[in-house]
DNA sequence: GCAGGATGGTAAGTAAAGCTGATCAATCAG
DNA sequence: CTGATTGATCAGCTTTACTTACCATCCTGC
């Protein structure tokens, strides 16, 4: 009912205008006259109206006089939209929101973050980080974009794609027999002052999977965990990525057998794309850990 | 190099989006499904992004959620622009701008504008009054779309359509010998106080011309011309339209021989379009006074 | 587990739109 | 009058935007 406009025959009308004639205004838009011409009659044939002066050249109707503001503003309209959407797709503005667990943020992230925003200054990047737990719900809820965390239960909502492996060690203080060695073996462990804490279930299913039910202590807050090993009451396994290497007193040794690893990697909802700034990230995190 | 958006493919993703799935949508928009896929499949590749998720069906992906409030926005846009240009053309909206002379327009432009306006409620309408010369100069500067005047000197640059035929005639006062007269010959005229006015050129060229060197005075102001001719100075000629009806003791009687009259009708622009208010006023007024 | 009815994607064929190149009439400058 | 330039017109080609028909997948009810 209401006439469909059609964006490039109103870009040739303001050439026209603009150039003063149909052949300047063809040259203009990389046209031929010809071509101007029929376009502009079939628009003012929809509009029921002349633009043009019949037989002057290249002179307005009242009516085209009328049109050629109204025509603008919609071509302005357009052109910035066009604009926006290509520096979305060209990552050169956008934002993400992404999630990841506290060792892989304060470890990982502060390099990874300067590198991204000088390869992609437009783009604002919100990072929140938290438990394993937080960062999967974080994602399954579609509050952020990117996980950047260690390995869960699979879930088929979830795709995860593995970047690195952390291997689990023994952190002990820097007067521990322990300290200096090159790897220690499981079952040294038995006879130590074990404490739990959150990344020790990475240990089930594995030959050393007798460990959690040997510990003296539990403990999942990681700042009271570290007053634990420097105040001396024990021993306790630990990914590399999560070791405080601000801790002068503390020392990671590696474990020997089983070598037991947690896998960080990207997580996102499966089969869901990525925004276009998101997915900048993703490429971006994935080349940096390859 | 800004890609080029075209209004139909970003009224498909809209509607898929409303309707939930893209055969309500193919529905709404009075196309079928194929049609909804392939346009918004190319729209994507133009784009270098796509809008809704592959495989899941008709749920947006984020750049999708991102485009779709900013779509909307251009087509409304659009729309109005589109329903704003209909609206002119249809005569609905607009404007235009007159002029014509004082007998017309206070004689005939009362009854036509009441008319008009009942007819074309859109349409907002200026009437300017002046001399036959300032009618003339107003349509010639485009100050005005129309002139409604009696045809002067020829002007390659207007164009004039003759509507009426506005007959000179003698008026008096009702004691005059003339008063009650069916019609006077011009040569009666040469034994009376003679008044000269401004519509006394429309003698010269006529057998009459001899009356124009016969004036006892000249009076170009109307009001004071119709005092004198109530005070009973003289008889002086006139055009019936300009003739003022709201003077009891006035008479007019035409002019039997020669029979002069001026020719009343519309001035425009010539080779010129007219605005749509504009074009259904000369329409109008043609049709009224046929 | 298997029909029936949704979903959206794909392929082939068609009508129309959009453009080019050649040509034309009209206008203008020298 | 001539040569250049204006916009209009037409034939012919290419591309686009559809439609119809068909396919694969998924969900629902039996």
């Amino acid at each position: 009912m209401l006439p469909e406009l059609k964006i490039t025959p109103l870009r040739y009308v303001l050439a026209v205008v603009d150039q003063g004639g149909f052949h300047a205004a063809a040259r203009q838009v990389h046209r031929t006259q010809p071509a101007l011409s029929m376009a502009i009659r079939e628009l003012e044939n929809r509009l029921g109206e002349a633009l043009f002066e019949r037989g002057n050249q290249a002179t307005l109707t009242p009516f085209g006089r009328y049109c050629v503001p109204r025509f603008r503003e919609l071509l302005t309209q357009h052109d910035r939209l066009s604009g926006e959407l290509v520096a979305q797709v060209e990552r050169q503005a956008g934002h993400l929101d992404m999630a990841a667990v506290p060792s892989v943020a304060s470890r990982l992230m502060p390099r990874l973050l300067a590198d991204f925003v000088a390869d992609y200054p437009g783009i604002r990047v919100s990072l929140h980080d938290g438990t394993a737990d937080f960062v999967r719900d974080q994602v399954l809820a579609g509050e952020v974009d990117l996980g950047l965390t260690s390995l869960g239960e699979g879930n088929a909502a979830l795709s995860f794609t593995p970047l690195l492996r952390d291997a689990l060690g023994v952190v002990c203080r820097d007067d521990h027999p322990f300290a200096g060695r090159e790897a220690v073996h499981w079952q040294e462990l038995m006879g130590e002052s074990l404490i739990g804490n959150g990344t020790s279930r990475l240990l089930q299913g594995t030959d050393a999977a007798a460990l959690r039910d040997h510990h003296a202590f539990y403990i999942s807050n990681m700042v009271s965990l570290t007053a634990m090993l420097v105040a001396g009451l024990g021993v306790t396994t630990l990914p590399q990525l999560a070791f405080p290497e601000e801790y002068q007193r503390l020392r990671f040794v590696p474990l020997s057998e089983p070598r037991v690893a947690r896998e960080i990697g990207l997580l996102q909802l499966a089969g869901r794309s990525l925004s276009p700034g998101a997915s900048a990230m993703a490429d971006f995190i994935t080349r940096a850990l390859a």
